[in-house]
DNA sequence: TTGTGGTTTGAAATAATTTTGAAATGCTAT
DNA sequence: ATAGCATTTCAAAATTATTTCAAACCACAA
């Protein structure tokens, strides 16, 4: 059990209330693990770009095929599909096929994402 | 009053469903304008690296100077300026001298953020 | 089997983000 | 002033993301 000792300075403001938290490793227990981090910077990275979110919006209004966002965004379709792809491997969107066509509609997790972020 | 006129052609399930929300542009209407999106992605990209989520989790425990965000990861001090500055133009944080040193703490739509994405 | 329509994939080009270390800034005390 | 410390800024390098177009793939029907 040794004693908690911090090396650097810092202003007494925050050296007092870093110390009631038990310093810097006090404060570093209250954060989320590794996995957690790097899972919510995915999830995120997957969202920050307009193009993704605007399918992921429109795939909680009603699932779609490839071809009918295509008509609804204007984009071409290799393009559609990059960003399909992104929100696939993120794990917010799946697919089933239909015929000819891919459906893509949301996960559960997607439509839990799209619920919180709709206040941001 | 122009009737709504789908052209493409695409699987029944879908048209059907479709159609009952009014079209493409049913759809269109039912989803958040631009600027929103934009600012759901913008914000997102603020948080889609674990450097940036970690730093505003940690922020969220308690203001901390960059030094001491600096003994916590043990990154540099530039890459931490950095990060930091990603976070301060996303409005998630601020900070305020206080000396010699800038202590960034959490906005409250920082705050807000971090609330919601606790659950993803 | 051949063809057709919907979708993905690949590679090349471009653009954006991140890292790094050195130099610059700005505050504070001497 | 000057010096010292905390922090930012700069430019170059490294990495990653995005767009584009052509080619490939896959399910289905003739």
């Amino acid at each position: 059990m040794e004693e908690m000792v911090i090396e650097i300075e810092i202003p007494d403001s925050i050296r007092c209330e870093l110390e009631e938290k038990g310093g810097i490793d006090g404060i570093i227990e209250l954060l989320p693990d590794d996995q957690k981090v790097k899972g919510i910077a995915s999830i995120a990275r997957a969202l920050s770009d307009p193009v993704r979110v605007r399918v992921l919006f429109a795939l909680c209004v009603q699932p779609m095929c490839v071809c009918l966002l295509v008509a609804m965004t204007g984009y071409a379709y290799s393009k559609m599909s990059y960003h399909l792809s992104v929100l696939k491997e993120s794990g917010l969107v799946c697919a089933r096929q239909e015929g000819n066509y891919l459906i893509y509609y949301p996960t559960d997790p997607g439509r839990k994402v799209v619920k919180g972020v709709e206040g941001w």
